[in-house]
DNA sequence: TTTTTATTGACCGACAGTCAGTCAAAGGAA
DNA sequence: TTCCTTTGACTGACTGTCGGTCAATAAAAA
């Protein structure tokens, strides 16, 4: 056998090499080369480890979303009440520390709605259903401590989506240009709608 | 002199005459050549009226989105109810009739995300605007009317956003495939709780 | 050596966008 | 009427760029 390249690993050392390239720039306006540059490699390399340059994206995106996720879980089981879970949850949206995630995250919806290719299409529905899990627990765990009414339950996935749109919205106009305020406005006129009197 | 052409009115034909072309694949996959050849003219003219493909997709949006506005003004006249009227808001996101529309705004959003020029933001500002403040009158009504709590106020931009998150969601997943239901669902959750006793 | 794996950049085809040139209509001069 | 000139509309061959391929090479293990 000659060399054994831990493919996998190599895979994120690339993805990581060119992270600033793809915060810093939409992916259609950065090239292979850019890429094969950065990392350090020739451009047919790049094509050794990745299809295209979409899934660079997919595994930079994979990378920063599992510590991003690690950091949000310890937040989130510190966090007192439901109301206050919920929030943490959209800091997301707007949190300094997720900027980079948040560019990403940017394209990456880009991408999934212009080139609706069965590979992204599967990878988006992971990503989401994993974090709408998520947001369904912290939910029901409010109603099962009557912090919140069973109707919270009719709007798990209504609020869930709100994100999304308010972040889209937010990306892509002029308008809210405060995100924060926007969300955390909204959560509460919802939480004062569902949450019971007994709330502590 | 020579032949002067009405600039506008060609801009809308070349637009048309490719709208198939546009609402059958995403705009990465469509070409220039394509362009050209559906609209009849050859592919230099096509930039004497266009400065890029996405300036067609804007043109085109803009045409679809003049008579969608009119016809949905329509409908939403002769709802009885505010609730109704907000279900008639969203139907956009699953009529079948808005279906090219739909296809269109999906490629737009994408474009907006990934190529935030200047141009693009300013108009999907002001689309956003204008469906936003015709969502906050029909709130606002029914604020008046005593058909809802002054607090769907606060839900206006939640709720409005809540359109597009749950859109994007249903192009970019294989979750939400019965995004109607879900829609009304949420508005009808929302409603019962934000509308008042007296209600008709 | 030989085999296997990793790497590479020259190469190719496709595409967006440009531009030098063509064409047709209109007006004016004779 | 005829012919010449002007001018805007139109064109497709051309250029540069980029994504993606592949034959050649390196280099370690057997």
């Amino acid at each position: 056998m000659a060399i054994i390249v831990d493919k996998a690993q190599k895979k994120k050392d690339i993805a990581l090499a060119c992270k600033d390239l793809f915060v810093q720039n939409s992916i259609n306006t950065v090239t292979i080369s850019q890429i094969a540059v950065s990392a350090g490699i020739g451009k047919g390399t790049v094509y050794e480890y990745f299809k295209n340059k979409e899934e660079i994206v997919f595994e930079l995106v994979t990378i920063l979303m599992l510590e991003h996720n690690r950091k949000k879980e310890e937040k989130i089981a510190q966090a007192a009440s439901t109301r206050e879970k919920v929030k943490i949850f959209y800091t997301f949206y707007y949190h300094e520390e997720d900027r980079d995630l948040r560019a990403l995250y940017r394209d990456f919806i880009s991408i999934s709605l212009s080139a609706p290719k069965e590979e992204m299409l599967h990878f988006q529905t992971e990503c989401f259903v994993y974090y709408l899990q998520w947001f369904e627990k912290i939910i029901e765990e409010g109603i099962e401590k009557k912090e919140i009414s069973p109707k919270g339950r009719d709007l798990v996935k209504g609020l869930f989506s709100l994100g999304d749109g308010l972040f889209i919205a937010s990306a892509a106009t002029h308008v809210l240009p405060d995100i924060e305020t926007e969300i955390n406005h909204t959560i509460d006129t919802i939480f004062s709608l569902i949450e019971t009197k007994e709330k502590k």
